[in-house]
DNA sequence: ATTCGATAGATGCAATTGCATCAAGCTTGA
DNA sequence: TCAAGCTTGATGCAATTGCATCTATCGAAT
């Protein structure tokens, strides 16, 4: 690997990143946590199950979509089982996988942690950018996305 | 609290923020792995240390630096401690306290660290932003912090 | 059909984190 | 000066994470 020094501009804009995006989870996870709502993962993977549909998700499809490791991913929905928020339903056509569908009682859960989620959202970054900046903001850190988003 | 929801400009600003730090936090963290180097706390504090020079920072000072909670700070000290990378002295006027320092082998690993670190960040976020972008994204950024810096 | 490598998901064990609490020392105020 | 409360830092214990590995099934090549 050739040895590169990034230049400070660089080092500004992710010293920025890395702080800011710290604070947003830390205080999101703690307003969560306050109203006594489980944590942002639970969130991440009960909003995938219900954009899913009736006809639910493969765990290793949410592997990638919520950024998780793969062990991860198969605690979180063991956790979320045992709490009758999703169910595990065996796949026809693959003896190895399982599909994992959201239940009604997950739906109400993913509602409720929204409800005080979205208000973080709000206050944290929708009060604090105009809609123009948001969207500059946005489109610039969609340029460093694995895979980037050029729009 | 008033229930509210974010407009879409800012929910998407959020999940690319969410989305694409973690991603960049993750591939960095495994770079390192695989250069057989410490996790990136440990670079965050001795920059820290290194910065704070021969007077040291209290362990408390630390903490609002790094974004660390209380305890962790505490373990990570004791581990750097024991690896020799950071010492630690009594100080004077505060007998339940004590002034922790960077040895000059905790430069050195500072060092070694940001070979790798920073090569890692012009690669994930210098290569892809030009300098005027990069610094709209830090002003961005700032607005976001706590306390926001409105420059 | 059989073997071999790859994929899906689970899990034992060690390390780390989070929570709660502790001990020690400081500061204030009667 | 002494009690009450605050601050600093550490730590026991439970929960979570990370790593490595396991089992089961699949698919492809022979």
């Amino acid at each position: 690997m050739t040895k590169r020094s990034p230049s400070p501009e660089t080092i500004k804009a992710w010293g920025r990143l890395m702080r800011v995006s710290r604070q947003l989870v830390e205080k999101t996870e703690d307003t969560l946590k306050t109203s006594g709502l489980p944590p942002l993962a639970w969130y991440d993977v009960l909003h995938e199950l219900a954009e899913a549909g009736e006809g639910g998700l493969r765990p290793f499809e949410l592997i990638d979509r919520v950024l998780l490791a793969q062990y991860n991913v198969s605690r979180l929905l063991a956790r979320l089982e045992a709490d009758g928020l999703v169910e595990k339903l065996p796949v026809s056509d693959d003896g190895r996988g399982q599909t994992v569908r959201i239940t009604p009682a997950g739906r109400e859960t993913r509602r409720r942690i929204w409800a005080v989620y979205g208000a973080s959202i709000a206050d944290l970054m929708g009060d604090r950018l105009s809609a123009k900046e948001l969207e500059t903001l946005a489109a610039l850190l969609g340029r460093l996305r694995d895979p980037p988003i050029l729009e």
